[in-house]
DNA sequence: TTATATACGACAATATTAGTCGTATAATGT
DNA sequence: ACATTATACGACTAATATTGTCGTATATAA
């Protein structure tokens, strides 16, 4: 139904991790890559993004790293989606209005209304 | 947020426009292709896929087409998807077990929860 | 038997997603 | 100062999924 993409994903699980140690510490790019397996600069890109947000905190340098900013669980699923994907519609014309079929798109009005109530 | 495929969008445009035909009344493949613009062999295709799954009836023949089957209303949009695109889960760890990362994953639990919930 | 429509598989084009690489910047320890 | 390690970020390539096309078979009406 829902597929999620593996940036997602790897948010979440890096979001996982990060709540499971202890406060103050520091969890890096390369570290979670490792335990999980995910390739570390695709992992960083998404942390990174996180961290612009605000969502994350960086501390660069070594024995940098991520922790929280925030608690995650405070966030709705759709808001990581947003953040790391963009704004996504149901429907692509929920967006830009290159569609003007007919005289009027029937389902459009429907589909927002899902869409509505998923957020 | 849910992205819906063009295939799926385009069982949806036939559907309502076959919704608003007489009884007994066909519209083909090309009628509809044309009528909203859209490639008609695939969207053909679309509604073969929907003509198996017996949510329509297929006339072959000149002066054939398609009617509804069945009333749409009484789906739900997750059948559609899963007509025309197959099954999708949340996360492709969901059917495919070829995840086995650390000793559990922490996410998958929640995941499907909200696949529930959706669906 | 010709025209028209569905049925369906194979293929090509395109778009999206995933992943890689190079470089810059910041902080830490020596 | 400088080597090391980590984040930041844009450009690029590779892989995959989606979309669209084509050829051919089959059914049916005139």
């Amino acid at each position: 139904m829902l597929k999620i993409s593996r940036k997602v994903e790897y948010a979440l699980i890096a979001l996982r991790h990060l709540q499971g140690l202890k406060k103050e510490e520091l969890a890096s790019a390369k570290e979670l890559a490792n335990a999980y397996g995910v390739p570390k600069e695709l992992l960083a890109k998404v942390l990174q993004r996180l961290a612009k947000k605000n969502i994350i905190d960086a501390v660069k340098g070594p024995y940098g790293g991520y922790r929280l900013a925030i608690d995650p669980e405070s966030m709705k699923l759709t808001e990581f989606f947003e953040i790391i994907e963009g704004p996504m519609g149901i429907m692509d014309c929920y967006f830009d209005s290159g569609c003007e079929q007919m005289d009027g798109c029937t389902i459009r009005t429907p589909i927002n209304r899902i869409n509505d109530s998923i957020r």
